[in-house]
DNA sequence: CAACAGGAAGTCA
DNA sequence: TGACTTCCTGTTG
């Protein structure tokens, strides 16, 4: 079990070592874009917001770097290294494009009149913490629950905060508050147009869950811009210029789709697959599916029930998806329906909004998150110095044996069969290359030519096949099998 | 047809 | 220079 995450950096026998963290944080050329949202991504959005609720598990905030949680295999932590990875990579914080490297992101609240109940001051700074905004001056209106506990998604439950309650701190469960109050107030008094008006919204739970991850500001690298969050306010409590309201929820909506989009970029990156499910596998929506389960600690469910492509998954009905895996068939409905809504063709639409980007948010074009982009970024140093993840200088070996230690995340691609001797097998020739080729930035990568690569450790020592040959199974030789 | 084997040349850090 | 990557021909099941 030791060469499983501590082996490869260990063993002195071992030609290079292999990171831990294989996501690459996005670099500072390549940036992050903004996704500005369209009114009809918005429409889409809230309406996925609305319609879709997530179990308990779902409300929790993913882990930061500061409060990293255990894996969601508790059973077998040190099978995960890709989750980790991908747990790594969220909370990278995205590094300045400019000499500011080490100021402290922030955001400035800059009411666009006068606010009434709430006591900003008219250029007002929040400092990051986490899971918390720190505004000096500011004093929420609403209290604290008596928990003080903040809603997260994921499969770790509560992070409370380790900044102390303090009255120059709002904590992220009153924004959330807040946000709910204008929620209701602009749905009653029909601020947003008919087209943006949502069947029922019971809750924005996944929106809430965006706007809370507080890695999402890091990777947005905020600065002080001018969110007008009290502008919303007024107008729904004074009667005020309603034009006023729409584009402040839009551009909120934007960031939580930013997050989103994000979201399901990494998940990409950890599993290999294709951002459109309908390009999927099989293997691809297994993969999918156990990470979803996995991701927001739902009940296992027979993957068998899943044995279909991507096509075929899009296709699945709501009611599909709950005869398939009851408990979990919402969730993994309403997790499809987010990632066609980020990563489907509406999503160059959605790239395309005119919606301005705010002052000192990173423009769509010094923003880049996408697939290639992440890839590219493997190769590169970030942040001024700090140490890569995921870095293209891995062995084809060493790769493999990360693959092996992820059987909850890989198993379907890739697995032991006799584990003691070394001796594996890849269940999906395509997932593998193609994830291998996404580890070397080298998109052109197929079987043929990983196994040729496999077949050059053949002369080195470093892998074989069975004595019996069995395809698509080879054996790892000693010491590389332990 | 996909997997397999291995030669040869090219790329890149 | 090592570790692939790319391309190739031919073989095997």
């Amino acid at each position: 079990m030791l060469w499983e995450t501590g082996f490869i950096e260990e063993s002195d026998t071992m030609p290079q070592t292999v990171p831990r963290s294989g996501c690459s944080p996005p670099s500072a050329s390549q940036g992050e874009r903004a996704v500005p949202a369209s009114p009809a991504d918005l429409q889409h959005l809230l309406r996925l917001l609305g319609a879709a609720s997530p179990p308990e598990s779902m409300l929790h905030s993913p882990p930061n770097p500061h409060n990293k949680p255990p894996p969601p295999y508790p059973e077998d932590n040190t099978n995960n290294v890709f989750l980790e990875r991908l747990y790594d990579f969220e909370g990278y914080p995205t590094p300045s494009p400019s000499s500011d490297e080490g100021s402290i992101p922030a955001v400035a609240l800059q009411p666009a009149s006068p606010y009434s109940s709430l006591q900003y001051s008219p250029q007002v700074y929040i400092k990051e913490e986490p899971n918390r905004l720190a505004v000096p001056g500011f004093a929420s209106p609403y209290p604290l629950s008596p928990s003080g506990s903040c809603v997260s998604y994921g499969s770790h439950n509560q992070y409370s905060s380790p900044v102390p309650q303090h009255d120059e701190y709002i904590d992220i469960e009153e924004l959330l508050k807040e946000n709910q109050i204008l929620q209701d107030s602009v749905q009653q008094q029909s601020y947003l147009t008919p087209k943006l008006e949502v069947e029922e919204p019971r809750d924005h739970i996944l929106l809430r869950s965006a706007l809370e991850d507080t890695s999402f500001q890091k990777r947005l690298n905020l600065r002080p811009i001018p969110l007008e969050l009290g502008s919303v306010k007024m107008e729904e409590s004074s009667g005020g210029d309603d034009s006023l309201v729409a584009p402040d929820i839009d551009r909120v909506l934007s960031m939580a789709i930013e997050q989103t989009k994000r979201d399901v970029d990494n998940t990409c990156t950890v599993l290999g697959i294709s951002p459109d499910p309908m390009l999927w596998s099989t293997g691809d929506v297994k993969a999918w599916v156990m990470f979803t389960l996995q991701h927001y600690n739902l009940p296992m469910v027979p993957m068998e029930n899943f044995t279909m492509d991507g096509a075929a998954l899009v296709a699945l009905t709501e009611e599909e998806f709950n005869q398939r895996a009851s408990q979990a068939g919402s969730t993994l409905y309403a997790q499809l329906e987010i990632w066609r809504t980020s990563q489907g063709p509406d999503h160059h639409q959605l790239s395309a909004s005119p919606i301005p980007t705010p002052a000192g948010l990173p423009s769509a074009d010094d923003m880049s998150d996408d697939e290639d982009s992440e890839s590219a970024g493997t190769s590169a140093t970030v942040g001024g110095g700090k140490a890569k993840t995921g870095s293209t200088h891995i062995h084809l070996w060493q790769f493999l044996k990360e693959l092996l230690a992820s059987p909850h995340v890989h198993g379907s691609a890739i697995r032991w069969l006799d584990r003691s001797n070394g001796v594996f097998k890849i269940e999906d020739s395509v997932r593998v290359a193609r994830l291998w080729g996404k580890r070397k930035n080298r998109p052109a990568m197929n079987y043929d030519k990983l196994s040729r690569s496999i077949r050059q450790y053949y002369k080195k020592g470093i892998m074989k096949k069975t004595e019996r040959s069995q395809r698509l199974v080879y054996q790892f030789c000693h010491p590389y099998c332990l």
